[in-house]
RNA sequence: CGGGGCGUAGCGUAGUCCGGUUAGCGCGCCUGCUUUGGGAGCAGGAGGUCGCAGGUUCGAAUCCUGCCGCCCCGACCA
């Protein structure tokens, strides 16, 4: 492709709107163009780049059995209330205004209604299905570029099967698949197990890339790979301590002292020794959470431990329930359900509200003063705590969320009524499993991992060319006439070359744009070198320079580009 | 949906507080000449409903009201 003929149209100041490096890597390097919040347009060479990362991923589902679909994006809202799941999805399912469509956020319910009175029979199965295309999400709020759309390429496929152990083996599948398919990539993830949310279903792992602009919140140990989502992460339990002389329990006048850091102040005291208590609602009910010191209630783990949705109480409810205000709550004497976290089992002399205000108990023994108090692991953990598979430092970083597997089961097919008849002529729901990646994620996860102040370090995998051709001075016949050459050779060997033929724009320029495009080797032709029959190739991935002969080029081309 | 910021030429921005020439600058674009190993030089040129709609005023990019859009944080998130 010759520049001077092509549409990459690249930037060489940073958008005001792009935040994150791969972003800006794709606006400034032409491969995309922002049309609203979310929805983007792909350029030439950013399309390029995402039918390579398709057919990886094409090629990685072909081999496991995989059949491609093409699907309607436009799908009746009948079949997506069979299964509930236009209440369920909300205000997220784009809904068409002047017929009852809505545009497919996913793609469970039309697969499941191909495979309806079609995989009839347990000789049917097992089989794959997949599909790369677009969903439609009215995400209330688009963010990081492509990672969060309101229109995006998703790769989706499902698996059926007859068994728990036919889906146990599918899932496997996938889940070899996608390593195959992210190592292919290039890209460093790791893998997290996670619950699977409002996809319903058992078991589910999430492939995920560590990152300042994911979304979701990971704990993860290097020395043994343990990963969990923040949400049920767990660590070392590190309990507070249990002195051999307990006290009483004592009340404390304490004016104005509502934090726990104002307490430990108040009475010189270490954070550990406070029991901090929270007022949630649970089923209308209040529930007295009580953490250490200043560690905060994981209310994912809360709705785990209660089942359920529970929300904390409003400021006005909690004199009602507890008879003192935030800053004066304890679980003394309180008339309710008690629920403590790990780390607060057998302590005592501890500090916590009155319920009464402006006053603090000290002295408190849980297992003697609040008999009945329930003991959960319902803090977050954070950087540094102990692996409690291996002991060593867990780290907690943010992460986002590249590819997801889950083992579905029968709420499509039962919701549906895609049933099959088995050996002995019974009908059962078929089982069902369901695994995307995010297409354009694997994109900005590439350059989010492969940049430099300069651009974007491709790799010969997923670059949108291999090599980009140089001609420094094109108005110089030799130069422009080496170029020729070259160009043609390449592309007769099968190189997708990028040849920067423009006659109008300095060295400078060119060799600023071709580090920004950065495909892996620049190939560059000047008149210096030239008049020895000498070119410059320069690696981008360590901007490493050497100057060979013409007529080595072809050979170290394939040194390089292995 | 809550908090914060922003909206001026294709891109990046000054001007807005304190209303008053022809809305300024850099990049890019067009023409010509020169230039070609790290974002060239000179000369000339084009390009603006100052987000939209009302209002105040002799006069509005600037003040007031409403709306829309975009970014960041939060809530939400198969």
């Amino acid at each position: 492709m010759k520049i001077s003929k092509s549409f990459i149209p690249t930037l060489k100041e940073v958008p005001a709107d792009a935040v994150i490096p791969s972003h800006v890597l794709m606006i400034r390097s032409g491969m995309v163009r922002m049309v609203s919040a979310g929805i983007y347009s792909f350029l030439p060479l950013g399309y390029k780049v995402i039918r390579k990362i398709s057919e990886i991923i094409r090629e990685e589902m072909n081999a496991i059995g995989g059949q491609e679909f093409h699907l309607p994006a436009l799908n009746p809202k009948e079949i997506w209330e069979a299964t509930n799941r236009v209440e369920a999805f909300g205000d997220t399912m784009f809904h068409i205004k002047n017929r009852d469509y809505v545009l497919a956020p996913t793609h469970e319910e039309i697969m499941t209604f191909h495979a309806k009175g079609v995989l009839k029979s347990y000789k049917d199965m097992p089989q794959i299905w997949y599909q790369i295309q677009t969903k439609f999400r009215n995400e209330p709020r688009p963010r990081s570029g492509v990672i969060r759309g309101r229109q995006f390429l998703m790769k989706d496929a499902y698996s059926f099967d007859t068994s728990l152990e036919g889906l146990d083996k599918s899932y496997e599948l996938h889940d070899k698949a996608y390593r195959n398919i992210f190592d292919r990539c290039g890209i460093k993830y790791f893998i997290v197990g996670a619950s699977s949310g409002a996809m319903g279903g058992s078991k589910s792992e999430e492939f995920m890339v560590q990152s300042d602009a994911g979304e979701d919140t990971v704990a993860y140990c290097e020395n043994c790979g343990y990963a969990a989502n923040i949400e049920v992460a767990k660590s070392v339990i590190d309990p507070v301590k249990r002195d051999d002389v307990g006290k009483e329990v004592y009340e404390i006048s304490t004016p104005d002292v509502k934090s726990i850091d104002e307490l430990c102040e108040f009475l010189k005291i270490d954070e550990r020794e406070t029991a901090k208590s929270r007022i949630y609602i649970h089923d209308g009910k209040p529930v007295l959470i009580l953490m250490s010191g200043n560690d905060d209630v994981n209310e994912s783990k809360l709705e785990l431990v209660l089942g359920g949705n529970v929300r904390s109480a409003h400021p006005e409810e909690l004199s009602d329930i507890t008879g003192a205000d935030a800053g004066s709550i304890g679980p003394i004497d309180f008339k309710h359900r008690i629920i403590a976290d790990l780390r607060l089992k057998g302590g005592n002399n501890l500090y916590s509200g009155a319920n009464k205000n402006d006053y603090h108990v000290g002295g408190i023994d849980l297992e003697r003063d609040a008999p009945k108090t329930e003991y959960f692991d319902l803090r977050s953990i954070e950087s540094g705590e102990k692996c409690t598979r291996c002991d060593s430092e867990l780290a907690v970083f943010k992460a986002i969320e590249l590819g997801h597997i889950f083992k579905l089961g029968t709420k499509y097919s039962e919701g549906l009524g895609a049933n099959f008849v088995d050996e002995n002529g019974e009908e059962h729901p078929i089982i069902m499993g369901s695994y995307g990646i995010g297409v354009e994620r694997v994109l900005a996860c590439y350059l989010e991992q492969n940049h430099d102040d300069n651009g974007i370090i491709w790799d010969n995998t997923l670059a949108p060319f291999h090599c980009h051709l140089i001609g420094l001075n094109m108005k110089s016949e030799l130069i422009s006439g080496t170029c020729e050459d070259i160009y043609t050779t390449l592309q007769k060997k099968g190189y997708e070359v990028l040849f920067d033929d423009r006659n109008d724009v300095s060295a400078g320029f060119k060799f600023n744009d071709a580090d920004l495009l950065g495909l892996p080797v620049q190939i560059v032709v000047g008149e210096r070198n030239l008049k020895e029959n000498m070119i410059e190739i320069k690696e981008r991935r360590n901007n490493e320079k050497q100057k060979i002969s013409l007529d080595d080029l072809y050979q170290k081309l394939e040194e390089l580009l292995k």
